[in-house]
DNA sequence: AGGTATTCACATGAAACTATTCTCTGAGTTAGG
DNA sequence: TAACTCAGAGAATAGTTTCATGTGAATACCTGT
């Protein structure tokens, strides 16, 4: 495009108003809106579990849990924010902080946790170069400065538990007693069930206080979500009841996730939006859900390491002219791939664990059967669909330089 | 015919190895008093 | 002089290999009828 016309195109784009969104916003995973609708009785159980920190008492420890979409997240940082106003207006001293525990910064040591503890203190650490006991130490002095009433707030606590281990949940608990003035508490969020049991298990005393179970959306509550936030999203008239129903129910489909249901509602919009028209069909909910399923997958096979990736282009290769085809073969392909890169392929062993590990991503699925006196194995099919395979393999070939 | 043993082609487990990343320590650097 | 930064050494960790053992059922082989 020529440097004028895309001048052009870039003020047009700006000057043109949208013609379905009226506020996009209420539909990113990160807007807050304000009421969350069916989680009456969760937020009342998080704000029991609260309330006594602004008489400064130490609230239990809370570990609330639940699938992802079940809007855990969004309902403790709603709690939380009102607690943070009325302890403003009360002029307390409580201090409530925020982390993802997703984040890279965060969540691959001890170390780094502890020092965004601190800063979020404000105080500042060295990215490295100190002992985490120091780190440690810095971090207590922070909150010791004066009295306060420290709420952390660790999202996604299964990352870190998995990374660094749960003794850290144990040494996180156990600074209230080198506290003296100060007290901390803190609230964990994870969507991996595994980790009650994990944490009632290793630290009996410490975080099974309290826990509050966030349960999947059904339908219905999913639809009813949908509506309210539409009504903020849309114009007025660009949808049908009906869409959102269908938007709802696909999404109850897959665990009542509602994040999925509004960025599958929101894809719609923006395809239709792209296509220039102003409605929403129902035809463009099934386009967008069809995108979203294969950008869920394309992005998990760019995040696989090297060798993965190889892997999967052996599978799918070798599946062009088969329905099905066995670990052996694959890992034939996958030698013989490797040789024309120059690359030392992985044993056989370790092939195998990388196929555990795509059929577990949803990638492929690997299911054991015996051929008898001719051996077990795995029969591999792959579950991209077919109409993304030639992407796939694109991707793949450009990735790898093949 | 019916029962038992064998066999294949991997799966699955555990231990050992390795390359990378973290942590720690002491020494050097800097800024403020 | 306190606080901070940095480099090098040792420790921890993730990813892999090596070695060992396990597995389900079609087939081969045996047994007694």
């Amino acid at each position: 495009m020529l440097e004028k016309g895309l001048t052009k195109y870039f003020t047009d784009y700006l000057g043109k108003e949208s013609s379905i969104f009226k506020n996009k916003e209420a539909l990113q995973s990160r807007y807050s809106p304000q009421t969350i609708p069916h989680r009456e009785e969760e937020i009342e159980k998080i704000a029991n579990v609260l309330a006594p920190s602004l008489k400064l008492e130490k609230p239990s420890t809370l570990l609330v849990y639940g699938k992802t979409g079940t809007g855990k997240t969004l309902t403790v940082t709603h709690v939380t924010d009102e607690l943070k106003k009325m302890a403003e207006l009360k002029n307390l001293p409580l201090k409530i902080v925020y982390l993802n525990c997703k984040m890279k910064k965060v969540s691959d040591t001890e170390y780094r946790l502890i020092a965004e503890l601190a800063k979020e203190l404000g105080e500042s650490v060295p990215e490295t170069g100190l002992p985490t006991k120091q780190v440690y130490d810095i971090f207590i002095k922070a909150i010791e400065k004066e009295k306060i009433l420290l709420i952390l707030i660790l999202d996604e606590i299964d990352q870190l538990i998995n990374k660094i281990g749960g003794d850290i949940i144990y040494n996180l608990t156990r600074i209230n007693q080198s506290l003296n003035r100060s007290e901390l508490s803190f609230i964990g969020i994870t969507n991996d069930l595994k980790v009650k049991e994990f944490l009632d298990s290793r630290n009996i005393s410490s975080l099974n206080d309290e826990g509050v179970l966030f349960p999947p959306y059904d339908a219905l509550q999913l639809s009813e979500i949908l509506e309210k936030r539409a009504k903020i999203a849309f114009k007025d008239g660009v949808y049908e009841q009906e869409l959102l129903t269908k938007c709802a129910a696909y999404a109850a489909k897959e665990h009542g996730d509602a994040r999925r249901a509004l960025d599958l509602l929101r894809l719609a919009g923006e395809l239709a939006e792209r296509k220039g028209a102003n409605l929403v069909t129902t035809n463009v909910l099934d386009e967008a859900f069809d995108k979203l399923g294969i950008d869920f997958i394309l992005e998990a096979i760019q995040k696989q390491p090297q060798h993965s990736k190889l892997v999967i282009y052996s599978i799918i290769s070798s599946l062009e002219n088969k329905e099905s085809i066995d670990t052996g073969d694959v890992f034939e392909k996958y030698t013989k791939i490797c040789m024309g890169l120059k690359q030392k392929p992985l044993t056989q062993r370790r092939v195998s664990d990388l196929i555990t590990e795509l059929d577990t991503l949803g990638i492929i699925e690997a299911r054991t059967i015996s051929h008898g006196r001719y051996g077990k194995t795995r029969n591999i099919r792959s579950l991209i669909p077919p109409s993304t395979t030639p992407k796939t393999v694109k991707l793949l070939k450009e990735d790898l330089d093949l």
